[in-house]
DNA sequence: GCCAACGTTGGC
DNA sequence: GCCAACGTTGGC
């Protein structure tokens, strides 16, 4: 078992909006960094758990739950130029990947990042190390646990 | 809105 | 292959 956290501007798509979609499901598309998609295509495995985290606010917000649902395949908007994730460097099969997540849980206290930062069990998160832009970031057990326990997860209908 | 940190690009 | 310039991310 493995545990991640994803970055998304809930502007431009929520934890809401993931579980408002068929089957709380959806491709988590638009990864254009290496790093992120390499984990993503080498690391992912169905079953892994996913906390989703909410950036670019006055204090970001973890709001829940969700899991792997299909493991890396190419994602084609990179080869759609109406698309906003287009790569016009893109040639043939999308050299980028996106995964199918399934939200899970809820919680019913959304864990905030000022939260985060006042517990010494997560000091050590990536997250909240200066300058980790990295949208697509490791979580250890512990850490995953520990914001569980914050976080106090209802499972969804 | 500001700006530090980071990743990428491209000239050399 | 180096590195300055640039664009983006994302907290504050």
């Amino acid at each position: 078992m493995k545990y991640w956290l994803m970055k998304t501007e809930p502007d431009v798509f929520s934890f809401e909006d993931l579980i408002k979609s068929p089957d709380r499901t959806t491709f988590w598309e638009g990864v254009r960094n290496y790093q992120a998609r390499n984990l993503m295509r080498d690391e992912f495995k169905v079953g892994h758990k996913v906390l989703v985290y909410h950036s670019n606010l006055a204090d970001p917000v973890i709001p829940g739950v969700a899991e792997v649902v299909k493991t890396a395949y190419p994602d084609d908007t990179a080869l759609d130029p109406k698309s906003d994730y287009f790569d016009p460097k893109a040639k043939g099969v999308s050299p980028w990947v996106r995964v199918d997540i399934k939200a899970t849980h809820r919680f019913a206290v959304p864990v905030t990042r000022s939260k985060l930062k006042t517990e010494p069990a997560l000091a050590k998160m990536m997250v909240l190390q200066k300058g980790a832009r990295l949208s697509v970031q490791p979580l250890t057990e512990l850490e995953f646990k520990h914001l569980c326990g914050l976080g106090k997860p209802k499972a969804l209908p």
